[in-house]
DNA sequence: CAGTATCCCCAGAGATACTG
DNA sequence: CAGTATCTCTGGGGATACTG
């Protein structure tokens, strides 16, 4: 039996680490072939993001749909779980740009918005 | 000059990896003592403790307040910047509450509440 | 009690090459 | 193009001992 000792922790097993928020917060925009996450998630290696992309389809938030065809075509999208994060992943956006104003100078900092 | 892919980076970069969601999850609820933290965040070492703690203020989110006294006592609490995140980590600890009811049998989890 | 200083380890993550 | 298989390695993090 698994133990946690507060709601938070279940959560951060599930989108916690690395890679796993950011992956979901493209695909929350839409389905997203593989390769197009790899462009998206600056940095990411083909090893991680393969790896993220499995963990969070055993935890239902995202789902995996294969054509059959070649070269071979995979499409990502999120469950309606996944999907439910939409507003907290926003939130958290959200609150990274208004930090970014409030604690950096300008040319600091930079966003560069990939999508 | 720092480079971030998007405003979520930058809130990862704040409040991402294993433990500082969860020490600004305590501290929200109040002010606490090193002491309460090392016992409410379970698990967490003395060193990653003092260290998540640091980097929080460093990153102007939680205050360190100093008593002159012995033996020492030292009080954590938040700035305005972290408490502005308790309706964000609130909506994490729902959503794994919710999480934890729907993609596990009963007996497969447990949640143990230490405040 | 709060915090520092070390030593040490291993899982997470990077790099590369290969396959259907 | 999507994915697997290895190999390697770093640094995040654990354990312990010590100090004011």
């Amino acid at each position: 039996m698994k133990t946690f000792f507060c709601e938070l922790e279940v959560t951060l097993e599930v989108i916690g680490g690395k890679w796993k928020g950011l992956v979901l917060y493209y695909l929350i925009k839409g389905p997203k072939r593989t390769g197009e996450l790899k462009r998206l998630v600056h940095n990411i290696s083909q090893k991680m993001l393969i790896q993220t992309l499995r963990e969070l389809e055993t935890d239902g938030l995202i789902r995996r749909k294969m054509y059959n065809q070649v070269p071979p075509k995979v499409e990502y999208s999120t469950t309606e779980l996944g999907q439910s994060l939409e507003p907290i992943l926003s939130s958290l956006c959200d609150w990274g740009g208004n930090y970014a104003e409030q604690s950096f100078a300008p040319g600091e900092i930079e966003i560069l918005y990939l999508d």
